[in-house]
RNA sequence: GCUCCUGUAGUCUAGUCCGGUCAAGGAUUCCGCGCCUUCGACGCGGUAACGCGGGUUCGAAUCCCGCCGGGAGCACCA
């Protein structure tokens, strides 16, 4: 019964109580959580529940990995409970190959994520370990060396058919077994495979390879092993050894788990029970992770804060907390169905997050030199305030006219109209648009606050050339008000009327331009 | 093709296990209005969903059957 309430979440239960408390409330009904749903870890003893993060290290985490993250972040919150970091380290593929700098970038990525690990594993010192699990598999007639090409060995796969491997005695599969790890067979030459069923309605279950053989270079141990497993096997023994009391992991990978639980079933193993989220997409993440590899290999991406890559170094980089896309991925819950989702979703929780205590700057983009005709004395200079609403924010001093820059867009359309320079003064606009190059003569012409057309400004004096880095790798170049020389690295300001950004560079005068990053409107 | 997973508004999600309290809640988007010297924020209002067809039942988003749609796996990658 206690257990029963235990097991009861928080939120929930303080309902519960509430209405046992409150016959005649009959308020509203609760308002639902705004985040998705975390079932209960089955079987799980608060302070006991370990769990692990396998990143294949082939580059930077990406908003895909932060899934992984927060959802066992998540629940090792909710039980107490450890997390082990496990490098998937296997040998991998021709294709897909560990690299050595990624370790450390994974490691980065997940203290910047505020997910600090327990422990530290690389698959690639546990090679030995797994032997002896083979031997056990084959030691309960589980499991065989094949010699056969793989092509064939796929073909034979698809339409149910044995090989003659597949009779094999125990004793000529330990034979085999042994010539294996003698170096008896060269890369590709053989396999120990599982023996499941060949009539198994899932053609991908019939017989699937536990260890093969590779001689490629790894960046950590050489070539110091040659006999590898395959991911299922190497967590059928690694989920047992590391003591991992629930594996949570997204359902690509779902078939693995029928592995390992027939690994264990065959050796009298009881596992720990699996979990799986769906696939999550962000529609402006177009990018592959084997492209982003590429670009960033090859220079055509600024390394793996690239906003292109959708990393969670690009995220930090363009001003992005990682507590927003916590809160951003949190709120699509243990659902298992595929979801795309818009990025200005992660947007407006990051923006809840930083809008009241982000300043506000000017800054225009494609500016156009404006000469005000009859400028009033005595404003050389404008008090403006930081933010709209927030007082405690302070305020600045910038230069005015009488010349200004404008963005060009704004100006579009509005030839011969009176505008309003924001916060400052009104001026008419000349009816033509003067040759490119030169400056537009406009003529003052009040200070009240009218309501007219609002045009952001900066003016001419100490006005500094800003460089946008958008999201698609794109450069904007413009001006910025003069207070930006102040700006430092890491700053999150809101250039007004463009959206927020993330000082990369400061100002060096006369050699580059105040570099930001765009984050999001 | 086979296997598995999955279908609630434009997009996510709560509710489905244990049918009524759901004329379906929240977030985000979009539209309108208000407000502040931002195209942002905030406030108010609005549009908008149970994939389809049967069945069970007094009653179905919820249970059963069929159909249709979406995704993933079918590597000696992870």
């Amino acid at each position: 019964m206690v257990a029963d309430v235990l097991a009861i979440p928080g939120p929930e239960l303080a309902d519960r109580l509430a209405q046992l408390g409150g016959p005649e409330a009959a308020r509203p009904r609760e308002a639902a959580s705004t985040g998705g749903d975390f079932p209960d870890l089955v079987g799980a003893v608060p302070g006991k529940v370990v769990l692990r993060l396998a990143p294949f290290p082939s580059g930077a985490l990406h908003i895909g990995h932060g899934r992984m993250l927060f959802i066992n972040q998540h629940y090792r919150e909710q039980y107490r409970g450890k997390i082990y970091l496990v490098f998937d380290d296997t040998i991998g593929s021709e294709e897909k190959r560990v690299e050595t700098e990624f370790f450390g970038l994974i490691e980065e990525d997940l203290a910047s994520a505020g997910v600090r690990p327990d422990a530290v594993y690389y698959k690639s010192d546990r090679i030995p370990n797994f032997y002896p699990w083979a031997r056990r598999v084959i030691d309960k007639g589980g499991a065989y060396v094949c010699t056969c090409p793989a092509e064939l060995l796929r073909e034979n796969r698809a339409h149910g058919v044995a090989c003659a491997h597949r009779t094999q005695t125990h004793d000529e599969t330990v034979e085999e077994w042994e010539r294996m790890l003698a170096n008896a067979y060269g890369p590709g030459e053989a396999v120990l495979r599982l023996r499941t069923n060949l009539a198994d309605p899932d053609p991908a279950f019939r017989d699937r390879v536990l260890l093969r053989i590779s001689d490629i270079d790894h960046p950590r141990v050489g070539t110091k092993y040659r006999i590898w497993p395959m991911l299922e096997f190497s967590w059928a023994v690694d989920d047992i050894e590391l003591g991992i009391t629930h594996v949570i992991r997204g359902k690509d990978l779902v078939i693995e788990d029928r592995m390992q639980r027939y690994i264990w079933d065959l050796l009298g193993i009881t596992g720990p029970p699996f979990l799986h989220w769906g696939i999550l997409r962000v529609r402006e993440a177009k990018v592959a992770k084997s492209k982003a590899y590429r670009e960033v290999k090859s220079g055509q991406f600024d390394g793996w804060a690239d906003p292109r890559t959708w990393s969670l170094r690009s995220l930090d980089r363009r001003g992005i907390s990682m507590e927003a896309l916590r809160a951003f991925i949190l709120s699509f819950g243990m659902s298992l169905s595929d979801i795309e989702v818009p990025a200005e979703t992660l947007y407006s929780e990051n923006r809840k997050r930083i809008d009241a205590t982000t300043v506000r700057r000017a800054f225009v983009a494609d500016p156009v030199r404006v000469e005000v005709e009859a400028f009033p004395d005595g404003l050389e200079t404008v008090v403006l305030a930081n933010h709209p609403e927030r007082a405690e924010l302070g305020t600045r001093r910038v230069p005015t006219g009488p010349e200004f820059f404008l963005a060009r867009r704004d100006l579009e359309g509005k030839g011969g109209t009176e505008v309003r320079l924001k916060d400052l003064i009104n001026i008419e606009l000349p009816s033509t648009v003067p040759a490119p190059g030169q400056p537009l003569r406009a003529r003052f012409t009040s200070r009240e606050n009218k309501r007219i057309p609002r045009l952001q400004w900066v003016g001419a004096q100490g006005a500094l050339p800003v460089d946008i880095l958008g999201i698609e790798g794109e450069h904007t170049a413009g001006l910025g008000e003069a207070t930006l020389a102040e700006a430092k690295p890491r700053d999150i300001l809101q250039f007004e009327r463009v959206g927020f950004v993330r000082v990369e560079q400061n100002w060096v005068p006369g050699t580059s331009p105040l570099r930001v990053a765009f984050g999001h409107p």
